[in-house]
DNA sequence: CTGAAAGCGCTAACAC
DNA sequence: GTGTTAGCGCTTTCAG
């Protein structure tokens, strides 16, 4: 005796009216007949019907989706940056849907589907790199994009001054009196994702390199980001002759690993070692790591701002908005007399 | 001169054949003729046509969508069970979208969407508790449902035994060889969701009572999950007289917070205190920290199969799937003599 | 094996 | 304001 799902012509014939006023109550309420309103508004409720989404998204050409594009599982960061959007799109109740990609080819191959397949009203692209090609898709389909820490002409971007980032960190560490710095990272492996390990270091040797200072080469590390490697890195860096005083890590889990080693080596931290992480992940609250906050979950919302607005106002300018990092200070760096 | 995106009529035309031909060459090529196949099929390369979606959505009546529910953001724990989800997800070609819940009637407003509103073929609820009105809406509405870490009459699941990963951490440390045992989670506040660190106690203590051991009060610490909370909660075990020389958390947050604090109090892990955590996050392993594995990932994949497969045949038996736990042995957790 | 034609449920011109 | 009537682009009977 199930009865099957109510359409909006069910509506329709209990009020007394045609199915386009139904869909207009629906849509633009304000341009129907307030007594007419009122009767359909009581005939849904008794129906209880609501539209079926699939037609709605067949007839209209729009899908009350957002997809977000980016390599979710191999960088913890992602998913905060997604709690901001999340929490944005959910006001406008637009769906979240997630592509989560970890090679070249699939990321072509979605962005292929998502100009084609007409899945999407728009995108949110985390941290990557697309060919040329994919990227004259994008951008001829005209589906709002918006790109974030990485700047695309044509458009909407949030972008991290990752370079920046580095030199402030560089400053810290300066300023504190550290004048022996070292700096661990992880090597950016796919081609495809911004190489954000190695522009952070570039800051903070620029910085350093204004103050005099350069890097002990045996006092850089840059590897992939596999426990054992890691290891094997921060070995190399805390066991030499020369041991930095300080070290910038270009993520925050790598800084949780150095400290722990440290800790086995008896390096009282910050007194022996200072350390500065990247991200300001939830967990170096715990950990009270001192790092470089890059606001991640702001630069969720921002872009998911950015999408939304483009789908209200295609015409609109291109925006890149900046975020500002700034220095988070726990308890890994401290005064050096 | 944007020509408009092809259409299965194109397709036809080009092809020579009947729009339902080239239906069928897409969804059951095996029914149709060699030749036409490959004709249809370089009409569809040469025009490059993809179906749209929501085309297909609105005639077929599902989505190659499933949902995902859960309060994600609060809990780093969901983001590593998503990660199970998508891999096989993807390898079936599914959308997955993400209902992110933060209230209880958030939670119910999207299961009523959900299944009247037809948008997901699928759902997987993760760790929440349904109102019964909820829930019998979701029964007769003969979506395609998997909890996770909660058994729900009449549909798929796969549980977790908290009260055994509490047996276990218990088991663990009297075997080690630790006698006084203490306990630090947090409290479950939210209604909607498993009282996970009350079930983990339960296995803990019962545990203990067979042995011989009672916990003593001032050793056990629930309270709200925030920084401060936490941080006061550490101290009240910690400072205590009969402080306890190990601890079991009900998650690896608090253990990491604990092994922290633990060391500005120049406790020895694990001399002076063994730790165990819960879940067996991925940020453990940076941590050394030992823990109750829960397989995240994988109680994601299989929650994942289970919706799939009954999405295929909606008249199998319902299946409750168990995930296996087990001691993640690292560095907190030494021998006591 | 294949084509004609009738849906699917809603939206959007277009008239009145 | 409101109803009529085409779509939207694909699937799916039903003949043949």
């Amino acid at each position: 005796m199930n009865k099957k799902a109510p359409t909006i012509y069910d509506v329709a014939q209990k009020a007394g009216v045609s199915p386009a006023t139904v869909s207009r109550v629906l849509n633009e309420p304000s341009r129907v007949n307030n007594e007419k309103r009122q009767g359909v508004l009581t005939a849904i409720e008794e129906l209880n019907f609501i539209p079926k989404a699939a037609a709605v998204a067949n007839a209209r050409k729009t899908y009350k989706k957002i997809g977000v594009i980016a390599p979710f599982f191999t960088q913890p960061s992602f998913m905060q940056r997604l709690r901001g959007i999340s929490a944005v799109l959910s006001e406008d109740h637009y769906e979240l849907v997630i592509y989560a990609i970890e090679s070249c080819e699939e990321l072509n191959a979605y962005i292929d589907m998502l100009v084609s397949n007409y899945r999407v009203d728009g995108l949110i692209v985390l941290c990557l790199k697309l060919t040329n090609k994919s990227t004259q898709k994008l951008r001829k389909s005209k589906i709002p994009v918006c790109f974030v820490e990485i700047e695309m002409e044509g458009f909407d971007s949030v972008v991290v001054k990752n370079t920046e980032g580095g030199m402030m960190a560089a400053r810290y560490f300066y300023e504190s009196g550290y004048r022996n710095p070292g700096f661990l990272g992880e090597q950016s492996m796919r081609p495809y994702a911004v190489p954000a390990t190695e522009l952070r270091l570039e800051g903070y040797t620029k910085y350093l390199v204004e103050k005099g200072i350069t890097i002990n080469r045996d006092n850089i590390w840059i590897g992939p980001f596999t426990e054992e490697n890691l290891d094997a890195g921060i070995e190399s860096l805390l066991e030499h002759e020369n041991r930095p005083d300080c070290i910038f890590t270009s993520s925050d889990l790598s800084a949780i690993r150095l400290i722990k080693k440290a800790k086995e080596y008896n390096i009282a931290i910050p007194e022996d070692l200072a350390v500065i992480g990247f991200d300001n992940l939830d967990i170096t609250e715990f950990t009270s790591l001192t790092t470089v906050c890059q606001n991640l979950d702001e630069s969720g919302r921002i872009a998911a701002e950015l999408v939304l607005a483009r789908i209200k106002d295609k015409e609109r300018s291109i925006r890149t908005i900046t975020i500002q990092l700034s220095i988070k200070k726990r308890d890994t760096v401290g005064i050096k007399t």
